[in-house]
DNA sequence: GTCTGTGAAGAGGTTCACAGCC
DNA sequence: GGCTGTGAACCTCTTCACAGAC
């Protein structure tokens, strides 16, 4: 398959989503108005959408749901087979929001298990998806074929548990803590806690917010 | 100054938070063993330290600390005065769970309210960061000079949150509603939230997780 | 010798501008 | 008229490679 750029699959990502969000699931939608949405230029959202090389929308815009398929299929973020299974590490007060709810939902991914290192928190907790000691995550992880994590333990033990979760397969990681990863090759990290995103956009914008 | 571009910014950003848990802070440091640890190659890194103008490192590694400083100014992150003001929006599971904890601390922000709809929930919630009402954001934040926000009401009513958030004076968001927003040049949004990072990390890698 | 700092070359992404289609 | 798709030009960022500092 040809090769689709990073900033353009990243664009693509929230195209997807925002195309999700449209209430119009009939309907064509335009570069222009992508471009008056997203503020990306109108130029670049075709560039965009021709190297997924679907052309469903010669002249008279796209059709949403059908390039809502192209980029999932192309990204291969479809939500099919209940989607990609990943796992909650740590199950203090954030990553049992993440349990609850409907932080998944809809999703193109799956919680197949969620762990925490204390029977004591395991047991309090009241949820759908099984819960396991942070010894298990040696089986559990195969043995479910997960991939993804979404890291929430304390700090001081982020790269540690990092380590153990690579050693057991998983190859990307949400990362809730205030710790930066030192990950091997072909194991992905997406920051995601809080003092990091206002950082990036403090540090992005031209500053003095 | 000169204008340092923003993947420069991004990786300094990263940069400065590795150089604070390196716990050599004496110490100094070289491009290569940055290197090591993050993935980026050495000539991108003094690269970037370069667009600093600090000049404080030739031929001996960096100084740790001088290093940090340099990166803090120059971005505009320096932790004085308590840092850049900021708020929550919304205290779900999610929501609340930044507002205990460590979420903030040591960081270049700090939080200085904190907004839900429910009096209820408000008044259940234990806090040292004063709670109000979402009626009182129009007040409180130009009184308390809050120019960030952190998002965490439900999906539905995100984008109509964000857009009062802007009417009121916040310049960034970070996001962590599935809503992807839609807002006026000069306001940055930064997603945060579970699906959008898994979706990056399976998006941006070459796929097949 | 080791390391930084930086012109110059190279790679990668974006935008322009227009042909082709409706 | 309005819209997509795309070669070509443009621009931005990265990497090379080496002079200069220690």
């Amino acid at each position: 398959m040809k090769q689709i750029p990073i900033p353009s699959r990243r664009r693509l990502v929230t195209l997807s989503q925002i195309l999700q969000q449209l209430k119009k699931n009939g309907a064509r939608v335009t570069s222009s108005e992508i471009s008056a949405l997203t503020g990306w230029s109108d130029a670049t959202i075709r560039r965009d959408i021709s190297l997924l090389c679907v052309h469903s929308g010669r002249s008279n815009g796209y059709e949403v749901a059908a390039l809502r398929e192209a980029i999932a299929a192309a990204l291969d973020i479809r939500a099919g087979n209940g989607g990609k299974r990943c796992c909650i590490v740590g199950l203090g007060p954030l990553g049992s929001s993440l349990l609850s709810g409907t932080a998944f939902s809809g999703s193109a991914f799956s919680l197949a298990a969620a762990f925490d290192t204390s029977m004591n928190r395991i047991e309090l907790l009241d949820s759908d998806i099984p819960l396991y000691l942070t010894t298990e995550l040696k089986t559990v992880i195969p043995a479910k074929e997960i991939t993804l994590a979404v890291l929430c333990v304390p700090d001081q033990i982020a790269q540690e548990m990092a380590d153990r979760l690579v050693s057991f397969g998983i190859r990307g990681i949400v990362n809730y803590t205030n710790t930066i990863l030192s990950v091997p090759d072909g194991v992905t990290v997406e920051n995601a806690n809080v003092v990091t995103a206002l950082t990036r956009i403090v540090g992005a914008s031209g500053s003095s917010l």
